[in-house]
DNA sequence: ATACATGCAAATTATTTGCACGGGA
DNA sequence: TCCCGTGCAAATAATTTGCATGTAT
């Protein structure tokens, strides 16, 4: 059997190599991005006092800081609410809002290379395809507006 | 000499048409959207302020989110904070937002081409291109970092 | 011991809402 | 007169910060 993804990275390490402690806070703050996806700040605190309720709101807040500041998480802006949050290892996508019911769908990064490629050639700008959210109607709402 | 663009685009008669008014304050938020682009609500009071400068902020916006629905200004989301107003004439354009230096750049809508069919083909997602905003790194950002 | 972490409460920032007054159709 | 639009203050959300206590190294 081999390692499920990156399911079981060794975050303890990744932590202490950087100076820092894998609380029981931390671990839990992973482990509900990893298992959840996209959540934001809030859910995340939900999630992680499933299990220890005493959790604080701030705690969250500074962890996915420092997770993000190690490259562990990163978030994205998904529309006016909070921003959502996931596990850097997994793979990037465009993401898809649907502006109309609110929708989240993804899509593989190659559909993003066109415009990639052109903003560095033309600009150089380097584009993070993670961070990317792109606005629209979903087929289903489209299709409803007629 | 003929129209300069949509400058002097007749709001009176799109509001009123739908059943509203063109008060002083909403013909203040509307210049000061138009003058400053990519203005968020806050700036948006300040800028109306310099003429009147009793208009309060839930007055900006109550009037932005009219706005909005009759389609004379449209937001952006272009990052964390508070969403950026436009006017909906302007041309469509893509927002680069790089992440090191804070800094909007705009790009013509071709370069989302490529992208904007490739969704529409295999998803039916229809996308709002004046809604877009992609994030990275600007030129002077990517070459400072070596 | 010493520095890192956390809980808690208070401070911020962004936005929304209820309510009463004021002016125009 | 009646309704729309506004100012104002209070209510929400979403985050951030200061401070005192707690704990691993």
């Amino acid at each position: 059997m081999g390692r499920e993804g990156r399911v079981d990275r060794d975050w303890h390490s990744e932590l202490r190599a950087r100076g820092y402690r894998l609380t029981p806070q931390r671990q839990l703050v992973l482990e509900a991005v990893g298992r959840r996806g996209h959540a934001t700040p809030e859910e995340i605190a939900t999630t992680v006092r499933e299990t220890a309720s005493g959790v604080n709101i701030s705690t969250v807040y500074r962890t996915l800081e420092l997770l993000e500041e190690l490259g562990l998480v990163q978030h994205t802006h998904l529309g006016h609410g909070a921003p959502t949050y996931s596990v850097a290892s997994d793979h990037e996508h465009v993401h898809l809002v649907c502006r109309v019911c609110g929708g989240i769908d993804e899509a593989p990064p190659e559909v993003a290379r066109p415009i990639v490629e052109e903003l560095a050639a033309t600009r150089g700008f380097q584009v993070d395809v993670g961070h990317f959210a792109v606005f629209g109607r979903c087929r289903g709402c489209a299709e409803a507006a007629g």
